[in-house]
DNA sequence: CATGCCTGTGCAATCGATTGCATTGCGCAT
DNA sequence: ATGCGCAATGCAATCGATTGCACAGGCATG
């Protein structure tokens, strides 16, 4: 509260008026170099403004013009809870969507959410706080919550699949066809059994599903059986990779490929697991992740990896989508494509060389 | 701007008032429970509200209060760039501090800045957005600019170690402290030419060199020599890891362990340089990395680390801190101790086991 | 010389919630 | 019956920036 004013205290748009021997309004208009005033009265203004460094107090700023330039990030799930291990996926997207929000003069409020609408309307948009949300992924909500934000017509874009008659925009990556890229190229290396980790959730709305369809349906276009026995569950965390690689090698001693679905930290987990149970990577396992996180580069062996091209492109959409929305335009969903990188894990001979 | 209204359009205080039968003020007061307000009063207004579902403008009762209840979290480097792997550390930290601000009713922005002082005065705090900051490290930036910051008397807390004759308040961790014990821990098993991986800062206010200083103090108690040949360079990037040990295994062939002071991300792609140059770890080589990161765990051999503790102690003592010092009252700077978590890496047999 | 127009500037209202002070009405004591 | 005090409520100012409208002065034109 108590600040050491340099000299005199300009703090607001009345001192600062009244230091330029002018009124408010005109110190108002003179800072925004509005064409009503004259240039002599524009400088003197400017120049008093930046000798006492003046800043425009923004809450007042925006209150009068009905606009705050902040949007909400939300994070469904709890971050601080240990399953942070498993995005740093979900990191670079915060940091990129941070840095072209930055470009268009606006900030981000970050903010971790478990029951998603309600809140979202209460505390930040309709408090004129923020004009609309980011949301990253739909977490373990109801997909009904999201229409019920509808109805609020509060601007908002989600990361996540395209659900059936979804009436708002979401971006996301096509799971399934990922997945089917992923098990073909399994295929492709001559791999016969190839084994799904995934979360295993029932719901047709859930990534995983999209995902496990996916394998499905390349088996079944590679003419392979479905086997129940080559399905391995695993939940969100590194160490639910060593579980299923114990299942799995029990009911399916003989596979011969992987596929981690879940996500990379996982995948990583799941090799570790097989080296410990005496297996040789790549040559008796073929392991593919999903994210493609950076770490892959620096495990060994380096492991091969779904792409969701995330850094660009999905952040960029998100914003402008959002954007679009805030503006009035609307806003339609967004698929993207993934793209396999293939490294040593899948036998492919690219990992960083050594040279000694 | 054009919401449809769910009957009667209760935007605002009047609104509500009206509908209310009693004037803003009073129907101000009922909302917040005043004593001055008779019950009926009190619960025919809040049931108004409630059955319109009516949210007070925030920005405008900050404004009329001069609050705001909004922190902003600066992240001095800019994480959208490929550094980010080097931090599951950092966003472990956000998520937590995110949760605590959350407790006492605070909101969180997330800011990435380059230089660091007259924004975060010019734009957030003295603009009326926020009333404090928690910077998380400082970065390349000047400690110059963080005294200029104390002048402007903003409310700050910065993560890093504390300088000599600083004037603010900063909570971190005894990187010296840490790093002796690395290096004590891996003389104990026997090692006696200890190599260090560090970025190698000259500045002696950078973390890096903290450790450093540690390593030689380690050194020196242990009556080892400090030789220069035992000292690789890295940056933050995972990649750098391959550069250091494609150095120290040219100039110090003869090595048997590393401290990998950097980062545990840099420590994991120097294990997996040393293997592909046909080492065996741990027995060839001792492994130590530097923030005990989850995928400590998961990776072969499992790497030894030294813990920050970084969730509740860090996050809970910047958020206090800076509270402190909105609140007017004076705080001081913490250093925490690091403890060692023993892996593999490091000879320990306390891998994951699997049982098949 | 009077009217009109244009350039610059200031007044006052506005955004929405809060709060010091004034006001009403009622009960109780003198 | 008059006055005092207290409980409830409303009025109006406030937070700080913005903007529609009114107004002053200068110059040119009929």
């Amino acid at each position: 509260m108590e600040f050491k004013a340099p000299k005199k205290k300009i703090q607001t748009m009345a001192d600062l008026a009244r230091e330029a021997g002018v009124s408010a309004s005109t110190a108002s208009r003179a800072l925004r170099n509005s064409p009503l005033i004259s240039k002599e009265t524009i400088e003197r203004v400017q120049s008093v403004a930046k000798e006492h460094s003046y800043r425009p107090h923004l809450g007042a700023r925006n209150l009068r013009l009905k606009k705050n330039n902040v949007i909400v990030l939300v994070l469904p799930f709890n971050y601080a809870e240990e399953e942070v291990l498993g995005n740093p996926y979900i990191f670079k997207i915060i940091g990129t969507i941070g840095s072209k929000l930055r470009e268009i003069g606006y900030d981000l409020l970050l903010s971790q959410m478990d029951g998603i609408s309600e809140q979202i309307d209460d505390r930040y948009v309709h408090a004129g706080i923020a004009e609309g949300a980011i949301i990253l992924g739909r977490g373990d909500n109801d997909p009904s919550k999201l229409e019920r934000l509808v109805e609020t017509g509060i601007p908002f874009v989600i990361l996540g699949p395209i659900l059936d008659n979804q009436t708002y925009c979401s971006v996301g990556i096509d799971n399934r066809a990922s997945a089917s890229m992923a098990v073909h190229h399994l295929a492709k290396l001559g791999r016969k059994r190839i084994a799904i980790v995934s979360d295993n959730r029932e719901d047709p709305n859930a990534e995983s599903y999209a995902r496990f369809q996916g394998y499905k349906q390349a088996l079944e276009e590679l003419g392979l059986a479905y086997d129940q026995n080559l399905v391995g569950t695993s939940t969100d965390s590194g160490q639910s990779g060593y579980a299923a690689v114990q299942q799995l090698l029990c009911t399916a001693p003989d596979l011969d490929a992987i596929f981690v679905a879940t996500s990379d930290v996982v995948a990583i987990s799941v090799m570790q697991a097989l080296r410990n149970a005496g297996k040789k990577l790549p040559e008796d396992v073929a392991i593919v992740g999903f994210d493609n996180i950076d770490l892959c580069n620096f495990v060994s062996p380096a492991l091969t990896s779904i792409s969701q091209r995330l850094k660009d492109k999905v952040a960029s959409l998100l914003v402008e989508k959002l954007l679009d929305q805030i503006n009035g335009k609307p806003a339609e969903s967004v698929m993207l494509n993934g793209t396999l990188v293939v490294r040593r894990s899948c036998g492919s001979q690219t990992d960083y060389p050594l040279r000694v």
